[in-house]
DNA sequence: AAAAGCCCCTGGATGC
DNA sequence: TGCATCCAGGGGCTTT
């Protein structure tokens, strides 16, 4: 589910309620991608400080230490002051003094994972090689394009890696790509400065409004209030294979890059 | 250094 | 109704 949007709406909806909860008991499920990389117990007393985002990741940053949460492709949070009883895609829980925060994530692709410091080896692994913010002030029209020199993969595939750019996952690829008129297919470094320029606005045009519309539902995603998003009904070419553009009413095609889907118009995005 | 494939996992939709 | 197949908002790791 969760891409750059999703996961900031997800922020929002709860990093004010949980900030300066303490932690009162922590609960595991199913193993998750990765182990927690502590003992759950000793995260017990220490407390919430706010909730950060870096990508697609969750950032919880304690009195001591973080946690580094991620929802893979179909998780979601919820906080609450009671949930009902853990069910068997509940896979995370942590009560604290002002709610219970609970991970439910069915395929478990997702992870929580803790770090003693902001800069420890594994948040570095993990956050590490992450690009820039797209919808922060360093994100220029002329870094984006610098970083595409360097690339010789298609473009859509550039965008999924986020080493230039992070967040924008496989709806917001096809749907930036579509609003640029540029074929997912170009190599990156082959964009001009002005087609470049084109989707770097494109980008954070589409990631704005998405957030802005509470993220994409597609199945399961809800942001921590259990309320869904609504940016997939305004979606121009993603999960459209076949029906007409809704810009020049040509047929949307599908194809496959990097073992994913890609969508995009072929009269619309001619090159 | 960069690109391409391979997995991890469950559940829903589709087809025979 | 039952079973097989395919597909899904991600991304780290291994191999070219």
């Amino acid at each position: 589910m969760p891409e750059l949007p999703e996961v900031e709406v997800t922020r929002q909806s709860f990093a004010s309620r949980i900030a300066g909860a303490q932690v009162h008991s922590l609960r595991m499920g199913a193993p998750l991608r990765w182990p927690l990389g502590c003992e759950p117990q000793s995260l017990v007393g220490r407390s919430v400080l706010q909730v950060r985002r870096r990508g697609k990741y969750l950032l919880l940053d304690l009195s001591e230490g973080l946690l580094l949460v991620h929802l893979g492709m179909s998780g979601s949070l919820v906080f609450a002051s009671s949930l009902p009883p853990a069910g068997k895609h509940d896979h995370f829980e942590m009560a604290t003094s002002q709610g219970i925060l609970r991970l439910n994530d069915p395929r478990r692709f997702g992870a929580v994972v803790y770090a003693p410091a902001q800069d420890a080896p594994i948040a570095h692994k993990l956050l590490g090689h992450l690009g820039v913010e797209p919808l922060e002030d360093g994100f220029s029209a002329a870094l984006f394009y610098a970083g595409l020199q360097s690339r010789n993969a298609p473009i859509k595939q550039v965008l999924l890696a986020g080493e230039v750019v992070v967040g924008v996952g496989n709806i917001y690829a096809s749907e930036a790509l579509f609003m640029a008129g540029i074929r997912p297919t170009v190599k990156a470094a082959r964009l001009s400065r002005a087609r470049a320029s084109k989707l770097h606005a494109a980008v954070r045009s589409v990631l704005a409004s998405a957030v802005a519309q509470g993220g994409s539902t597609l199945r399961d995603f809800s942001n921590a209030h259990g309320q869904a998003g609504y940016f997939q009904l305004q979606a121009n070419v993603y999960d459209r294979a076949g029906l007409p553009c809704k810009v020049c009413a040509v047929s949307i095609k599908i194809i496959k890059q990097g073992q994913r889907s890609t969508f995009f118009c072929p009269l619309c995005q001619k090159a």
